[in-house]
DNA sequence: ATTAGCACTCCATGCGCCGGAGTGCCACAC
DNA sequence: GTGTGGCACTCCGGCGCATGGAGTGCTAAT
């Protein structure tokens, strides 16, 4: 007989806990939450129950005679089933109207301010993962020539997303060439994932013999060069406002811990990986406390969600903040922005 | 008769004072110093000689019965007139090669990695002003259709930066058509500062008359909205390693601090204009304390230099770190590198 | 099963004390 | 008069201690 599963009113409980702690911060005591609204209970009857709370994982204490608060687990418990569903403000939902101007024409400005909004309302830090690699579809691509030797080509995904990169080439080529080289590759692989494209060139080179067109198989040497997966990933987030996470009063006291948390937040490759994960789920990613891999962040909570562009994911979006948070609204600001995202993006305006 | 004018020992003991400062972030008593190698005083004069500097302006005590420290200028006086100049260690020279791989072709590349290595061998934050708006001349536009409505202009500088802008646009336009206006525009325009290029399209677009071809219309039209200036500024200024900085023991006591700074750094603009101050005179700057206008990193100084291109000046590259930094080494470090970008830059290489 | 009462624990705060580091000044020596 | 030794004084920071408040856990009573 499990303490949840039989008691309704030990759910209160922790729920009535959980939320006081993540108003006021300080760990909550007995005494103190007789003295909320709902509970019609004495002290000692809480304190029994907490005890109870404690001994199921739900609850911890940071010394022998102080106030309870939230394990891990208990803020699970609380955000899978005890938790009430935040409608948004009229006054949130009207910051969050994305500015459709012209501005927002690209995918990564749309994507920034939606972020920066996020940051905003929950003073929290906002995230995005960019589309990249897997999730990129080839449109176009087009050489621009810089040099003698050097070639930038600009690579135009259907979501919008642009790339550039040099490519280093022996023989010379002139611009009027690179144009035939991209008509060509665009009218062939259009609409293709890019790493069907990367396939696709290599076997192509493979088969090739001595009897293809020259300048198609620059072309394809070129557009191999300029498609290397290397340096995909790279630089493939935006982090928005993470001084927020900084100023939060549970961080305030302890300088040793805001600053290896400002260096986790400096390697960006961490929040990748954190996204990423986040990417999995069609639902939407809660994160608690040291349910995510990295030591450093054992403090802090990531909500994040996918957000899609006609049925196909292509990035996330979400915050990351202190493990204390308004779970809740972070919930439904986070949901509200990767819809409007999603929409925007499937939309005709793009 | 001035304090230092007349007493070359003076300058002695304030340039052993703030090498010891600098070294250990003790308040530097006189005692302290008297045991200090070259210094064959007694403590008692020695405490002569720093009232007298303290009454000159150059040092301060962080209450009455404490060791001096210097005050900004007396950081200023060291850095004009006392400091030995370092001579950089072979190694470190070593680690300041610039990687002349492939994936340093392009210009932010160079610069990033420049930053990074400049950070990491100071322990302080690198930063690194991109060349924009007027630093930049016109080498290549070209266009590419995104859809009917949207037209991707991607304009490469003869410096080797390249920007993306999504111009909308009411008149379809097939890509070949786009490649003739690029190619229109190329020969019109290559080489002339970006803001030259504006001034000319504004100015032709006045003259023209009914009697000029659409196609040349349409170019105009284009190019005008691809390099309108507003958001030409925006982004321009990469940071590495801040953490660093705030990882130094001066900001380590006080969270407070740590967080203003933090914002500080997150806001990039103000670092834009800090930089942008350096780009006034061809020598290194320094500035010290509050002599850079910002009330936030008066705990703060900056070291910076401006990297050329043919010996046109594009940006500046520096250091932000605590005010108690080894200036001598700041500054050969700071010029090496910005010496090196320059080279690199003006290189047939590139 | 719930509650009141009580003893106990732990933290945070404030106070007084002391030792160390350093200054400022004075008197003395060269 | 320039440099030095000596001495009294100041200030900070750490330590020990007492105190009060908040909260728990247990027991006994309802």
């Amino acid at each position: 007989m499990d303490a949840l599963e039989l008691a309704q009113r030990n759910r209160e409980i922790l729920r009535a806990i959980i939320n006081t702690f993540v108003d006021t911060g300080e760990p909550v005591g007995s005494r103190t939450l007789s003295k909320y609204a709902d509970i019609a209970l004495s002290p000692a009857t809480i304190r029994n129950i907490m005890s109870d709370l404690a001994d199921a994982g739900f609850l911890t204490k940071p010394h022998a005679s102080s106030g309870r608060l939230p394990t891990d687990l208990g803020y699970r418990v609380f955000v899978d089933d005890l938790m009430d569903s935040h409608t948004l403000t009229s006054e949130e939902q009207e910051s969050m109207r994305l500015g459709a101007s012209a501005q927002a024409a690209q995918i990564e400005q749309v994507l920034a301010q939606a972020t920066r909004v996020l940051s905003e309302l929950t003073n929290t830090a906002g995230l995005v993962l960019l589309p990249a690699g897997e999730q990129l579809h080839f449109k176009h691509i087009n050489f621009v020539k810089m040099s003698e030797e050097k070639i930038l080509a600009v690579i135009v995904s259907m979501s919008g997303v642009v790339q550039n990169r040099v490519v280093p080439t022996e023989t010379p080529m002139s611009q009027d060439e690179l144009n035939r080289i991209s008509n060509m590759l665009n009218e062939e692989f259009g609409g293709l994932a890019l790493r069907e494209v990367r396939g696709q060139i290599i076997q192509k080179m493979a088969h090739a013999r001595e009897d293809l067109d020259t300048l198609y198989r620059q072309a394809l040497e070129l557009s191999k060069e300029a498609l290397s997966e290397s340096e995909a990933a790279q630089e493939s987030i935006f982090v928005e406002g993470a001084s927020r996470v900084f100023s939060q009063p549970d961080f305030a006291t302890n300088a040793e811990k805001l600053q290896t948390l400002y260096r986790t937040f400096e390697e960006r490759e961490k929040l990748v990986r954190l996204l990423d994960k986040c990417l999995e789920s069609s639902d939407i990613t809660i994160l608690i406390g040291s349910e995510n891999d990295f030591e450093e962040m054992k403090d802090c909570s990531v909500v994040a969600q996918r957000y899609y562009m006609d049925d196909r994911p292509l990035g996330s979006i979400g915050i990351i903040g202190p493990k204390r948070m308004r779970y809740d609204r972070a919930v439904s600001l986070v949901e509200w922005t990767a819809d409007s995202v999603s929409k925007f993006l499937s939309s005709g305006e793009r």
